[in-house]
This record gives C-alpha cells, sequence and structure tokens, in this order.
DNA sequence: GGATATCGCTACATAAATTGTAGCATGATC
DNA sequence: GATCATGCTACAATTTATGTAGCGATATCC
C-alpha cells in the first residue's frame, strides 16, 4: 500500500515526516473522527466519505505511526500516542472558527 | 486550479474545511518553510522538492485561504492568520522527536 | 443448518492529482 | 540588448484516489 515507511522521510528529521504523513489526504480527517470514541472501518467510511482503499490504506498508515490500533471489540482507536497528538490539534478547533469567520468578513 | 475553496467545506464546519486544507499534499510543509522568514517561489520549490505547478497551487490555496501573502520585495510570508496558524502547530515539533523515538523503540 | 448480518478488507476500471521538465512574460541590472 | 531573477504556465507521464462490487470470516437468529 505504502512504499516508504513515512514518505519524504529522507531527511531523516521527525517533523518532516510528521508532516508527510499527516499531509497525506484523509489522514487529518480520520485522526479527528477518532477523538471521541472507536470507530468501526465502514463508520469511519462514511463519516470521512473516502473510499475503502484509501480508508484501509491510510489506517495502515497510521497503524504504522502508532499512533492508532484496533480494538476487535470497538474498533479503531488513537493510541496513547495517538491522543497526545489529538491533543496538540484540539487548539485548531477553535482557532478554525475565528478562521472561517475572517473568511467571510474578507471574501 | 482548485475547484472548489476548500475541498469538503461542505459540511459547512469550519474545522473540517481546515483538516482538508492542511491534508492536501505540501501544504503544510510550505507553512512550515515560512515559519521563519519570507521565502522566494524557486525557494520554497527547492526547499519542499515539489514540482512548480503544485507549488503555485498550494500557494494559491493558503492565499485563499489568508494565511499566506506575496511581499514583492521579500517573497511569500504568513499573514497574522497564518502565523496563528503556525504558534498551534509549534509544539508538534518537539513532539514529533518524541513520536520517532517510540518509532525507534518499537519497529 | 441455512439464511442473514456485520466485520475488516480487496479487486479493479475510471477519474483525478502529482511529477518532472521545459519554457514564457515581466522587470531590473549591466 | 544581453543577462538574470522573478512568479508562473504547459503538458505528457506517472502516481494516487474514487466508486462500486464483492470476498472471507465470524456471529446470530429461526
Amino acid at each position: 500500500m505504502v512504499k516508504r515507511r513515512v514518505r519524504g522521510s529522507t531527511t531523516g528529521r521527525p517533523i518532516m515526516a510528521l508532516l508527510d504523513l499527516l499531509g497525506r489526504r484523509w489522514v487529518l480527517r480520520l485522526v479527528w473522527e477518532l477523538r471521541d470514541e472507536p470507530r468501526r472501518f465502514r463508520e469511519l467510511q462514511d463519516a470521512t466519505g473516502a473510499s475503502p482503499t484509501i480508508v484501509n490504506g491510510r489506517l495502515a498508515d497510521l497503524r504504522e505511526a502508532g499512533l492508532i490500533e484496533l480494538d476487535p471489540e470497538k474498533g479503531y482507536r488513537l493510541t496513547v500516542l495517538g491522543k497526545e497528538l489529538l491533543q496538540l490539534f484540539l487548539p485548531l478547533h477553535v482557532w478554525s472558527e475565528k478562521w472561517a469567520k475572517r473568511q467571510r468578513e474578507r471574501p
């Protein structure tokens, strides 16, 4: 599915590898959808609107990255590491409202 | 170049529009490259390794989003809004080191 | 014990995004 | 008027994503 473990990690700089992983389509969105509780494969498909091929590929990427894991009982969920990352992203939620407001004012 | 203003903004939820914008390839990276000082078009091309077509497209997206602007004297730079967003992302730098370390430990 | 349902996931043709390379138009400098 | 740096465009080739159908395994009900 994915050739290199993390695309663009050629520099060896973790931040680049991270930005690369998070910059793949649907990755941020998938992490976001897992923010509250575990979700099933099909739930994630429906919630995002992405194709199963891609959902599967991205979930694999995120698992390799140690950010999510599959609990057969409950579905996909964030790992401890994944929750840490989510914490860093939570401020985006509030900020995005402000950003959207300014976009409306200055179109 | 880009069809909808922000892809996936159909929900009308700012956070979705933002995650969508940031989830486009090279977008996070471009913002990151602008963290310290303005950069020229070709500098950004060289720094990222992305094709001019894409750099141009993403810069356009980021300009529409009000996150960057072009100063003819100095090059592309973050707007006030863009700097705010960058602030939210700075913790990623530190966290990525921790993440990389754990990846090395648990391969 | 067979029909039904849910689970994660795969196959595959079509469509869209990205790459890599070449080059254009404009303005400044020599 | 030749040279250079600027942002940017054209376009064929490649890579990635989409949309739809369905598989194999497991559990549940009748």
